[in-house]
DNA sequence: CCTGCCCTCACCATTTTTGGGGAGGGGAAA
DNA sequence: TTTCCCCTCCCCAAAAATGGTGAGGGCAGG
């Protein structure tokens, strides 16, 4: 276990940090103060844009970009699905596209262990803090054992940096919907038609559409399918 | 700072919990611990389902129920906007529900101050952990600048096994699109309608729709709203 | 090698949604 | 008190989505 003054220290160090590439440099502080590999954050947007940084190497960076490997990395799609930090070893590698990322990763200096701890956003916003190893499964449990809730801690923390710089990133101020294009947006969420839904709040569907109109409209979105989308993402109805 | 020893012993103790009303005996234990006023854990489902268990009294979770505070908490409202603990102080209390509220939270019995860590999964489920005082701004800032990171993992901790014990809440076993579909859906949701989304993916308006409808099939969604809803539930697509 | 899934293309009739107009009563905030 | 937002109701024509059916080539895993 870390010293707990030396959690501290690196928590502080992430509270000092006044610019975005400063966190690299605090990414390569934490590196040397944990003695592990890698360390890499990885930022997700709603929108698709991606952003990260991190101690791999920039052949590597490039690579990933280019091969759009987001998009297939095990690490990625399996933190995606899972609610806490995860061990590499407990990823599905089995398919083949997995196992020569993998092959590959190692090959531009990528360690063979890992540690993962999704964190997320109230918009899908996703970020992953991912600590990276070149060791035998023993030192490396004994190291998760150890510094995991640490890890977890400064994954948090340093997510919470990278977002203070980059408030593009924050949720919009939440226009919100009325109680009533909640219940309504909600309804069309789950599938049903004009007709069901107005039945459903015992309304007509004429007034329903107002509702709907009026929600779109608040939403700036194209269409009631756009709507609900952003209602989704916006935590505005949860479905 | 609570000694590390302690936190240990807390996350222990979390970790031996082995039944669900084991976490009820937990939270009064982490209350004794930190001697604070309550601690409550709260989640609410994808699917609207909403679990919680805590130290506010009976009554109080009785009246909150009943009155469906959930859609005016404004705890819940805010953490929900939000990425990071925050201390009930920067909420916002402005609106007359809020006031009313809270005036009944604390005649119930409920503290004035609180800090409330906001935890999410994969397919919008939600948690918040929540601990909550009596006492004068100054004590209780002292005490989250001392104790604030301790609460994060406990509460991240806590929601482990909450989850532990309810695998329903668990992701279903993610029913993937196909890419294709996945840039489909993707498009649909953001608003585009199929001429423009077929065009955008240089395919025939036909094609698009089979891979709509096998979405839809895929997502055992009734219509495309429906689907995208469902696949940004599930997280299949980021919008 | 076979099976299953993915990608691509096509038609037609029917149902549903959308866009744009107008109108009145009620409640809460400024 | 006045203003703004919320809730409710109505018509019509044009645009978009849906349901059902069918077909061929490609690639990967059992």
């Amino acid at each position: 276990m870390v010293k707990r003054a030396r959690l501290e220290n690196i928590l502080e160090d992430l509270d000092s940090t006044t610019k975005l590439e400063g966190l690299q440099s605090a990414t390569v502080a934490l590196r040397d103060l944990y003695q592990i590999h890698h360390i890499v954050y990885h930022w997700v947007d709603s929108a698709g844009d991606q952003y990260g940084c991190g101690t791999y190497s920039d052949a590597w960076r490039q690579r990933y970009l280019e091969q759009n490997y987001l998009r297939i990395d095990p690490v990625i799609q399996g933190c995606y699905q899972r609610f806490h930090p995860v061990d590499w070893k407990r990823l599905d590698w089995s398919s083949k596209a997995a196992r020569a990322f993998l092959s590959e990763a190692i090959a531009y200096g990528v360690g063979n262990q890992g540690y993962s701890v999704p964190i997320r956003g109230p918009n899908g916003q996703f970020a992953l803090f991912t600590s990276n190893h070149d060791c035998d499964d023993a030192y490396w449990n004994q190291f998760i054992e150890t510094h995991g809730r640490d890890l977890i801690l400064i994954g948090h923390y340093f997510n919470r940096k990278a977002l203070e710089f980059e408030p593009v990133r924050q949720p919009e101020p939440a226009q919100s919907l009325s109680p009533r294009e909640v219940d309504a947006m909600t309804l069309i969420a789950l599938g049903y038609n004009r007709a069901q839904v107005a039945n459903s709040l015992s309304i007509s569907e004429h007034t329903l559409r107002v509702y709907i109109e009026s929600a779109r409209f608040k939403l700036g979105a194209l269409n009631t399918t756009h709507a609900v989308a952003r209602a989704m993402s916006r935590g505005l109805i949860v479905v």
